[in-house]
DNA sequence: CCCAATTTGTTCGTATGTATC
DNA sequence: AGATACATACGAACAAATTGG
């Protein structure tokens, strides 16, 4: 898609501000040139002549673009403005702007992981080399005896988060990979601000390490039938765990 | 979540800019005073005191906020920044950005459509009011027959995607309500902008349409299982319509 | 190590635009 | 219509960061 006009109303007035209404053009040029990430755009000096605008005008544009994620910006010799490829961790923060206003629950990003993981690991097997497939190994570590403490248990339910991440950086998906790293970014996320993990259940616990070492083990035999039911069943577990907890809003834990 | 820090770099220098530095600052002070959309912040003489800077630097920080959708500023007595609710457009907007650089195709979003359709028409099934099944129905009203030329294809294309978006609204899931939503914007885009919609295939574009009939029965009848195979089903019709395309990256498509 | 050139970053004072009463 | 209260925009000067000699 083309970098889409930012404003909210899809049919308002139109009326935005001078520095707004410079970044819209901005974006369409970089589009019409074809600039791509690393691209120079225009100096300030030059924009400023271009547009007929004062430094400021044009100043708060740039900081919309980015904001946005699409430029980045450096001083001196050789510096200026520079197109940018939206980060994920900027887009992952962008989106949680959005949510922050919604009552996201737990029970809503397990609806959706239930949905997706699965579909991941499946699409995952026999296409991850070696060195992925230790990594992922060398993870299990991090929570390979039952937690002593509240705070070792906390390191070890995002510890387990993490393995999802370390799949979703390996999908050929842009879309499945952003969301799974999303879901395991927000529920990590929580589970370090409050304390948001299960309580001691150690059957739990190790079903789920179970299923993550049998996971492993279906993705390097190539074996995606496999791999789609334990991650499946890996969710469901996960899922019961996590229904124990009430379905708080999420925006209650954090926003005090 | 709690307003998320926008920086790019996980672990980076945090050698963020003054603008920067006051837009965070400004978002932990949403967070910790409680505000809730419609909820007015310091004017900008007041933070220009508070936080001992010129009137641009505040002002650029404000800019940012508001590319983020966080906040809308009004001019005249009574004026002044408000805490906003990021919107669903400008959240797609901006996620859209992150796309843009990616190479999405049309098969990766089918792999998810696929994956996450059903579940929204099952959780959807006998919690639609009348109004909104006949709203449902209505639209069908946009292809109920054959189109004639490219044009009218195409319209109906985008009316058939509208009728995914329509069932979004109405979930409870925010997220997956979002995602479900994000997809059909992008796919209607594509069409409008560069004619992505089958070549004509009438026996396809039957079974679609009367997928989407089976369906609202289902869901007013509060079947969700049924509701649920008959999107799947739907999905499965779509998706190997959509097969027939090559799947061209979706930047070839619009990055012109 | 310092100096000079280049480019963005920040300040301040002033003036203009806009909505409310 | 006029006064008021706010954001919006301008322009000139100065500061800071980075690069290369």
């Amino acid at each position: 898609m083309r970098p889409v006009s930012t404003r909210s109303g899809a049919s308002a007035p139109a009326r935005l501000s001078r520095p707004e209404r410079v970044a819209e053009a901005i974006k369409q040029f970089v589009v019409d040139e074809g600039l791509a990430p690393g691209d120079r755009l225009p100096g300030e000096a030059d924009l400023i002549a271009r547009f007929g605008m004062a430094k400021s005008t044009i100043r708060e544009a740039m900081r919309i673009l980015e904001a946005q994620g699409l430029v980045k910006t450096r001083t001196g010799p050789g510096g200026g403005t520079f197109v940018h490829e939206v980060s994920r961790t900027r887009a992952r923060a962008l989106l949680a702007n959005y949510f922050y206003f919604k009552n996201l629950t737990i029970a809503d990003i397990y609806q959706l992981r239930r949905a997706l993981e699965p579909e991941l690991a499946a699409s995952l097997a026999g296409r991850l080399d070696d060195a992925a497939l230790d990594a992922l190994t060398a993870n299990f570590a991090a929570y390979d005896r039952p937690a002593a403490t509240a705070e070792e248990e906390r390191a070890q339910h995002v510890a387990s988060l993490r393995f999802h991440a370390m799949l979703a950086e390996h999908a050929d998906n842009p879309l499945l990979s952003f969301l799974i790293d999303f879901m395991a970014s927000i529920l990590s996320e929580i589970t370090i601000n409050r304390g948001l993990y299960a309580p001691p259940n150690p059957e739990l616990w190790r079903k789920g390490r179970e299923y993550q070492k049998r996971l492993v083990e279906a993705l390097r035999d190539g074996d995606a039938d496999a791999a789609r039911e334990t991650m499946a069943a890996h969710m469901d577990t996960a899922n019961a765990l996590m229904q124990v907890q009430e379905a708080r809003a999420i925006q209650d834990f954090l926003a005090h």
